[in-house]
DNA sequence: ACAAAAGTGTTACACGTACACCCATGA
DNA sequence: TCATGGGTGTACGTGTAACACTTTTGT
């Protein structure tokens, strides 16, 4: 029989009712959000296997006994879909007695943003499939899949609000018309060009760049940057800026 | 052997290599805050059992086998501390490989805001004791509950700034010297006594009372209670007042 | 009358909002 | 020169911060 204790100090023989309450199995998963100026996109695998097969999923799996529950969703990640060294933050867990068909599996769901064009996925392992989804066009999902992401996307529209997110989602360079939109899609509201300007820039978070937008046929707008210092000494205290 | 999977239908013999993850053991913790006109304070247990006996400790307990995460929550607060009917947030979960001494335990975290004064706890089950802390008096503390402690007070200092927490906090009447005193505690800061006073009845929240305060020494100060559809009205839309 | 806290009004200034206007580019 | 989006200035109203002031009670 399996021990099911890691620490060889204790007997278990000397708690022979608390077997039952070792039977729990641990998951991942990890809602990816991505934009790719136009869009708000997820990153969503097709499950190779059963329970689901042939189901969209939010990308995650089971937890080895002895690892770490951030570090099993880089794993995860990386095998499913390729991604590596994502940041991770944790967003809730989801515990309901019946939401595996496998036995009783609680899974701690995170969250990350990136820009979109720095990642590739590339489907592996089980996962047959693993594609930027829009938000808009999600099909029918694995096991609770689409209550997590439902719960995702109420962090990320509270996150907007509290911190600088474009900072995560927008590619390097990024104009300030892009940065507007950005805000614009994940709020589903409109913005006057000029107050959001001046909101901005009054952070101080933006660094201007001697550089243009090119090959657009109306006036190139200014490229900035992100100011990573700022952005440290801001992520201390808390921002809370609103829009 | 104990059966490991909670559906039937499933046969394990299947699944040979699954056994080993599914030995997890799932607890649950619950940070309890109270307020008392003075201090902020904490509930907390003192342990009448191994592992940590004698230490101060969060009160939680293992998730039974068939029962969900906020069931367990209130079933182990009900049991450690007498406390019933509590509004559960989930905080976090913990789950490092070497948190519980026992075995691999990850706990999800719970956060609670409630009157100090409707709430007597007496300790029963294996907790020897049940307290109110005032949260700078806290002991070493079990486990990793002191770090458990410290993300739900970050979450509550957070939390005061965006909803009105003094709805959960405060005796349902009030003066708004009492809320300027609460808020001044959690935030560790000082108000402008005119401004705060402005600032929270522009908000609409606060229904004023015909009571006054009596038996002070001093001119006495008309009480407030909160007006619960506006909340309603408010909490939907989230919010986000700073102060 | 005094102490102590309740409660209000005034002013200066920062900030958000609305909106009008000019600028640079490719076709 | 026109269409298109880039980019800025101003004027107005609201909200915030600082601070002085008045009111009401028990002793």
């Amino acid at each position: 029989m399996q021990t099911l204790f890691t620490n060889p100090k204790v007997d278990p023989s000397q708690h022979p009712d608390l077997n039952q309450y070792f039977a729990f199995g641990i998951s991942v998963d990890c809602v990816v959000f991505g934009y790719d100026g136009v869009d708000v996109k997820v990153l969503l695998i097709k499950r190779g296997t059963e329970p689901f097969l042939e189901y969209q999923a939010i990308p995650g799996d089971l937890v080895h006994p002895k690892e770490d529950a951030v570090t099993a969703t880089q794993r995860v990640l990386k095998d499913l879909t390729g991604l590596q060294n994502i940041y991770l933050e944790q967003l809730q867990t989801f515990a309901g007695v019946d939401r595996h068909p496998l036995g009783r599996v609680a899974t701690i769901a995170y969250f990350s943003l990136l820009r979109i064009e720095d990642y590739n996925p590339k489907p592996s392992s089980w996962a047959t499939d693993a594609q930027w989804t829009p938000i808009q066009q999600l099909g029918e999902m694995a096991f609770d899949h689409k209550e997590i992401f439902d719960v995702a996307l109420e962090r990320l529209q509270r996150r907007v609000r509290h911190k600088p997110v474009g900072f995560e989602l927008l590619p390097t360079e990024f104009t300030l018309t892009d940065l507007q939109h950005l805000y614009e899609t994940l709020l589903n509201t409109q913005f006057d060009k000029a107050n959001f300007r001046k909101k901005i820039l009054a952070m101080g978070l933006l660094l201007p760049l001697d550089k243009m937008r090119k090959a657009v046929r109306y006036r190139p707008a200014r490229l900035y940057k992100f100011d990573p210092n700022r952005y440290e000494a801001l992520s201390n205290r808390g921002f809370l800026f609103e829009l």
